[in-house]
RNA sequence: GCUGGGGUAGCUCAGUUGGUAGAGCACGGCCCUGAAAAGGCCGGUGUCGGCAGUUCAACUCUGCCCCCCAGCA
């Protein structure tokens, strides 16, 4: 039994076609996505909805409440319980999604080391914003050497990590890191020793095109009520966790309702953003051991996941 | 029509007491091991509104013209 995998980015039609794709492979479909897990984040986040979950079974969905803090492990654990249940069943497992850290700590594994922990890392964000973060830096150069040299000293995110595991375990980061070994070897995009099986097909657009696609995606959303999700984000700020309140569709908002910014201007900066988010998350997906499948702007989606189930995603 | 302000990167603008220019955003590439839609690094871009004059040299000074904005008619 292999994974079958279709990478995307956001506005890609990577949803559409799993849909398509599980109802012909009688799949259920795993989402592999760091917003989707939270409950209530649904227009923003482009979540499934009811008629799509009628159609095909989904898992990796709404998983935690959005003042909760949600982990690359806690998602790959849930994964892994998703697989069991979907196999135990005689079904195939489909998975699709955005978030390539996601994909990498549940094919990959992470390193066997501590969780966060948010006071550790409270006290050493405090000393980043008075020292700099040149601080922190320097202080990991003389623990973790290793460490320090690959870390750029103003990644303030991973100089936090990397003191933090090192408080905690009392030894360095730099041994402790191996999962990943290989990954980059030989131009990069094999998996050294993957957790499971799998077959990985990646949707390619081109860039004029996905910057449509979000353009109509954010239309669309704001006709859904986007405001009013993003405005329930926006007044439970203190009590949400980071997460959702960094989530590309909310935040784009906040000056507009803070005042003094026009919600055009707003929908503007979320065009960006997701432009930006799109950026990133094909440098991740380019480097995946995964078959290239060019979507043309008008390509019949239920045309394109015949051919797929007949090729790559067959036996 | 008059007066004033302005025309510089895709956008918003800075700048050069004359030696052909820069920031932010956008856009593009990359890094990433328990918050990842986060965090970080790197990059190109320009007939400096047009034409003429002064000058070794004009985006910068002068003249004329065109366009935009505001006020007055």
């Amino acid at each position: 039994m292999q994974l079958r995998i279709i990478l995307g980015g956001t506005a890609s039609g990577k949803e559409r076609l799993a849909l398509e794709c599980a109802k012909l492979l009688n799949a259920e479909i795993i989402s592999v996505d760091s917003m989707k897990v939270y409950r209530g984040l649904d227009i923003a986040t482009a979540k499934a909805g009811a008629e799509e979950r009628a159609l095909v079974r989904h898992h990796g969905l709404d998983l935690v409440g959005p003042e909760e803090t949600f982990s690359a492990t806690d998602f790959a654990r849930a994964a892994d319980r998703a697989i069991a249940d979907i196999v135990s069943r005689g079904k195939i497992p489909l998975l699709s999604g955005g978030t390539a850290f996601y994909y990498k700590a549940l094919l990959e594994g992470l390193f066997a080391g501590p969780g966060a922990d948010l006071a550790l890392r409270a006290g050493l964000e405090e000393r980043a914003e008075k020292e700099g973060a040149g601080a922190l830096h320097r202080e990991l150069a003389e623990k973790d050497p290793a460490a320090a040299a690959k870390i750029h000293a103003a990644d303030t995110r991973r100089l936090v990590r990397a003191l933090e595991v090192i408080a905690l375990t009392g030894k360095p980061l730099s041994g402790q890191q191996t999962q990943w070994a290989g990954f980059h070897a030989g131009g990069g995009g094999a998996f050294a020793a993957p957790r499971y099986p799998f077959v990985m097909v990646r949707l390619v657009r081109e860039r004029s095109d996905l910057h449509q696609r979000i353009k109509a995606r954010i239309e669309r959303m704001a006709a859904r009520g986007l405001r009013e999700e993003a405005r329930r984000v926006w007044e439970n700020r203190s009590t949400y966790s980071r997460t959702p309140l960094q989530a590309v569709g909310y935040k784009e908002f906040f000056p507009y309702f803070q005042g003094g910014e026009t919600w055009e201007a707003a929908l503007e900066r979320l065009r960006h953003g997701t432009n930006r988010l799109v950026r990133s998350q094909e440098t991740w997906f380019r480097k995946f051991p995964a078959a290239e499948l060019f979507l043309a702007a008008g390509a019949e989606v239920q045309e394109v996941a015949a051919e797929l189930v007949a090729g790559c995603f067959s036996g």
